[in-house]
DNA sequence: CGGTGACTTGAAGGAGGTCAAAATCTGTGG
DNA sequence: CCACAGATTTTGACCTCCTTCAAGTCACCG
């Protein structure tokens, strides 16, 4: 099994990521140290781990999170193909977070200080990397929104919504025939500050409503203009290109 | 009223702030607009508005949030003197929250494109960038912990000992004289997904049981360990160094 | 001294949590 | 092909933490 050199790299010909010039790609290769390939349910990054690496999600679905002492748990965001891992964690600290894998995924691996050496040997990445890290931030943004002010079904539709555009962002159908869902029930509680049973009550009626359709490890949106009213999105169609590191 | 030099910045010579070069220094000076001066409770970016500046908050507090159109609010974060303000709304793109002060405050003013020209002109200020960016978003992950899991007697004291902390590390005394707080229980409640009868419910039986103090726009913190138990926070003691733009 | 914003307190109701148990589903090994 | 263990989903019953509603206090200010 060989490895894919960055200029072959099958995310970047996808209309949701922005070209680079051959000279930024060839600095990203060389700073590219292996693959990695996980199966579901793995640990990526434990919380508290020092030193870890960085990463881009090349394939696949995972998660960050957090735990508290007791184990209540708060997903933070979930992490698609094209997502750069590790930002967060500063320089030489701790990881103030778990990265866990939900479904066979295939890592791009990055020492430490490769995020310094994106900086220096390319100010263009450099800026893609704040561009990214902030990106991610108003991911946790919006979370916190639904988190802190909407009610369970306001959340829920809210995030079926995001994750369908991301996910959809990546197909070539635009999610016509569905996106994959890969989050139990579970994830979706941990994500959402909900407890599972009253996840599974809420999820069962919308569901019901004729709003959304999850079957088979895929989701569908049935009636996006309920759901779109439910969570008080406004504008934007598909998320904005973006840069892949 | 003559505005200050970069270089004679009152917040540089701070230990909570990392040195900078001479060089560095003088690129921020160049990307500097000039300084602009807000009273309490006043916007200075609105939500979805276009093209806003970037600033640096020299004096004051505080704070970015979101609303939905019924008017629940949601405050993503606290800022304090030295907090880079702006990289989060996406290049060109409307801001997608709001930022507005909470006491009188002071701002540094940089184009929208100084973004780009401190990438360029400096990786290592770039990197800067990068890293606060990061850091705030770390902010924000806590936050979510808190008010996905946490309850509102946890999400409290979280909150004051992070804010506490925050402010202190910008004082000569370490804290021991009290720290400002100039949020309102409205405000406590908004940024922790609360409603403001049970903010303050809470908040008094916590200063009841002795475990910190509020009075005339001064917190204190009076039990640490108690507040530590309660929120469930481990390690480190003051908040890391942090590049300053 | 009336008006406004922040704080406080009590009472009542509800959204969502917890507990328990059953129904599926899935993979595994015999 | 079946039995069984372990996840995951579903439902019902009950309870509680937090919200909402209402009112009153206090400080400050024009």
């Amino acid at each position: 099994m060989t490895e894919v050199r960055c200029s072959a790299c099958p995310l970047r010909p996808l209309p949701l990521f922005l070209r680079n010039d051959d000279d930024e790609v060839a600095i990203v290769q060389s700073l590219k140290r292996r693959e990695m390939q996980m199966g579901p349910g793995e640990t990526l990054i434990h919380e508290g781990q020092t030193n870890a690496p960085l990463y881009t999600l090349r394939e696949g679905w995972a998660f960050r999170y957090k735990t508290l002492s007791d184990g209540r748990r708060q997903i933070l965001t979930f992490l698609l193909a094209g997502d750069f891992i590790g930002v967060q964690q500063k320089m030489g600290d701790a990881a103030a977070h778990g990265v866990m894998t939900l479904t066979d995924s295939l890592f791009c691996v990055f020492q430490r200080d490769s995020l310094w050496e994106l900086h220096r040997q390319s100010p263009a990445m450099g800026f893609n990397i704040t561009w990214l890290t902030a990106h991610e931030e108003s991911l946790v943004d919006d979370t916190l929104l639904s988190v802190g002010r909407r009610s369970a079904e306001e959340r829920i539709a809210t995030l079926l919504i995001l994750l369908f555009k991301r996910a959809a962002a990546l197909q070539d159908d635009g999610g016509a025939a569905g996106v994959p869902f890969p989050l139990t029930q579970q994830h979706i509680a941990d994500g959402l500050g909900l407890s599972l049973v009253h996840t599974n009550k809420t999820l069962r009626k919308l569901e019901r409503r004729g709003l959304h359709h999850i079957e088979d490890g895929r989701l569908w949106l049935r009636d996006v203009k309920a759901l779109v009213r439910l969570a008080d999105l406004y504008g934007d169609g598909r998320p904005p290109q973006r840069p892949l590191v």
